[in-house]
DNA sequence: TGTACATCAGTGAACGCGCGTTCACTGATGTAC
DNA sequence: TGTACATCAGTGAACGCGCGTTCACTGATGTAC
């Protein structure tokens, strides 16, 4: 039967939302497009009234998530205390134990190959956060801004992944615990950019 | 038929090398059983002559490759060229397109859930490699020589993944480059151990 | 040493299953008059 | 304003496919005598 205008949009949306969410959760090949048209309440026909195919989806998806979180990171990073929290929260446990909630470059990086439709958006991503993170670093005597913003994340990303993956978790708090206070050495001791 | 029992271990040992390699290059889910079995030469029944099921063999896979890894850190972190030189080679442009004769921490640690064979081996190797590179620590003055040797791994594991991911050529490169010239200024001046 | 037979890794067809995707059909909505 | 009809998102069964896994069978090897 045909449905409102406005009901078929927030659909799309709504999809995209459990999409992002489960994909973070298990990756894209652990979660089943049936599975997210269920999440949305829908069986899994409709599907492709909302996105040419899987892949289309996981595109969409890496956008919208992408869009998220390059949105938290600047209302994060317009004070040098929001910045700390962003990268406490980015280190802490919460972040370990809910991917589905957390960054997506952590979590579904590796599994994008060389010939991917979803490559494009999330080095806009990288670029973007890279970006972003540089124009905080500018103080520190004798270093490059972008250099320190590279490593910083680079040690972010390493530090969530590594946390995630040990079946051990004093290892595992130790890894986001020194990777934080290091990080911590190298921001500006409380100036503004 | 019946083969020589000696024919039938190397087989084995065969197996778990092409699964190795294949399970860097694509990941777990990415490799079948059947195309693991074709890369050694055989067909996909007797499989299950040598392992009983593909986790087992995810298993076997990672002790196995783990035993290669750190025995290669061992070699070279002997000297401190040695370790300069393993960690020029971890963030070179050769491993990043390379993933197959790579680090089997940057390609498979996102992909073991929470329930799974893989991760007791894993986390060994992740403790036996930040309990090696802390040994190469202890010259700073001021910092702790574990604390640097997880920063530096995290820095690493999180440098070659966002290398691999993004789809810009000089962004990938300048990455790998800002790290390494980040960790060698942690290094010690070229004391010994 | 020669013969008869049990062993068991390899063969390859087959299994059940879940996947991404398709499609004929449904029926309330939106539109034309 | 009321009526008739075209629209099209949702339904749910079905598709072809590749997956992990199983199994009856093969036949050279290793062993018992």
């Amino acid at each position: 039967m045909r449905y409102p205008a406005a009901e078929t949009a927030e659909k799309h949306t709504r999809i995209l939302q459990e999409a992002t969410r489960l994909f973070r959760e298990r990756g894209f090949s652990g979660v089943s497009v049936a599975e997210i048209m269920k999440a949305t309440g829908l069986t899994h026909g409709p599907f492709y009234n909302h996105f040419s195919s899987k892949e289309d989806l996981m595109k969409e998806s890496i956008e919208y998530g992408a869009g998220e979180t390059l949105a938290n990171l600047e209302t994060a990073s317009a004070t040098p205390e929001g910045l700390m929290a962003y990268i406490d929260d980015y280190l802490s446990i919460t972040h370990r134990d809910c991917p589905e909630q957390g960054c997506l470059v952590a979590t579904l990086a590796t599994e994008i190959g060389r010939e991917n439709a979803v490559r494009p958006p999330l080095t806009r991503l990288v670029a973007a956060t890279v970006d972003r993170l540089a124009q905080w670093f500018p103080r520190r005597a004798g270093k490059e801004a972008r250099s320190d913003a590279i490593r910083v994340y680079a040690s972010m990303v390493g530090a969530i992944i590594l946390a995630r993956a040990v079946q051990d978790d004093k290892l595992s708090r130790e890894i986001l615990q020194e990777v934080n206070s290091g990080i911590k050495t190298m921001l500006p001791p409380g100036g503004t950019p």
